[in-house]
DNA sequence: CATGGGATCTCCAGTAACTGGAGGTTCAAG
DNA sequence: CTTGAACCTCCAGTTACTGGAGATCCCATG
């Protein structure tokens, strides 16, 4: 038996963050010293590397919580494991493409960037022009835009 | 003159979130009417398209703060600038590498998988198995594994 | 000039996914 | 038996917003 210590070392997981996932139903209470210190056997260690590696895949803790159920229940159809995967791939693939017009961007920013002044700093001024703007959202003067679905929110 | 709905139509901001800008000092109090309404003018319109392109760059708010900072003083040299463009472009390097690779294995996850029941589905499989794990964090039995540096919090 | 409905106001609470600290207790080595 | 590291609980904070409640304002019609 594990303390939450070496679960934590083992998985590297930090402390809080193990706590935080039994709080909130990730990880099922584990057994408990006379002294009320958690002592956790292989079966927790497994379930929590399993979603470590999700978490490191990407996948949200909902997804994850989603997994675990279906791993629990090995007679189910692995249909949803399978269509959860799948949507995770297309996220990722999303984030891909826009992280690599980004650093397009970036490198353009920065070749031109001479080292004077701000005053005429390319990458300020990159910034603050939308002509080369890549995402299309927030662009200028645009004259009649309603909310386009804002896509806004992939943390990257 | 606009209204600050104007304004998040014009630059594809939500409201609550210029309310917000506001309050963590990136935008300057803006006018008021006698009613007490905020009122935009073309300056304040500039600056918050600035804000969502760095935004939509990756920067960090506290980057944005530090270039808002720098364009309000042209006199400046624009070093830092230069100098918070290139770390942006390192992480943007680091996350496409990181998410490239989780690529490969979510693809692999899905083409194992035979669409039976999740006993021998390959995704459920590897997700709990790290044998191809590609990260090596935690890992397998590490034997002594110290806190590696956790570089866990691209939130992507 | 009155009115009504949409836009705005402030304040507060919540989201995800942790992270860290305070103040107190327990475990295990020496 | 002592001592110091590890552990406990509770709570607050992080980032970057987002949403709702309840009240107020603006302005285009009638």
């Amino acid at each position: 038996m594990l303390g939450i210590g070496q679960l934590s070392a083992e998985t590297g997981t930090k402390v809080p963050t193990i706590r935080y996932y039994e709080d909130i139903g990730l990880l099922p209470e584990p057994e408990r010293t006379a002294g009320n210190q958690r002592r956790y056997g292989q079966q927790q260690v497994d379930r929590l590397r399993f979603i470590r590696h999700c978490r490191d895949m990407g996948f949200p803790l909902a997804d994850v919580r989603a997994l675990l159920d279906l791993s629990d229940d090995p007679q189910r159809s692995c249909a949803s494991a399978d269509t959860i995967a799948r949507h995770q791939l297309q996220e990722v693939e999303r984030r891909l493409a826009s992280l690599a017009s980004l650093r397009q961007e970036l490198c353009r920013m920065i070749d031109q960037c001479a080292g004077g002044t701000v005053a005429d700093c390319r990458v300020i001024e990159s910034l603050a022009d939308h002509a080369h703007c890549i995402a299309d959202r927030h662009t200028t003067p645009a004259p009649t835009e309603q909310h386009v679905e804002p896509t806004r929110r992939d943390p990257a």
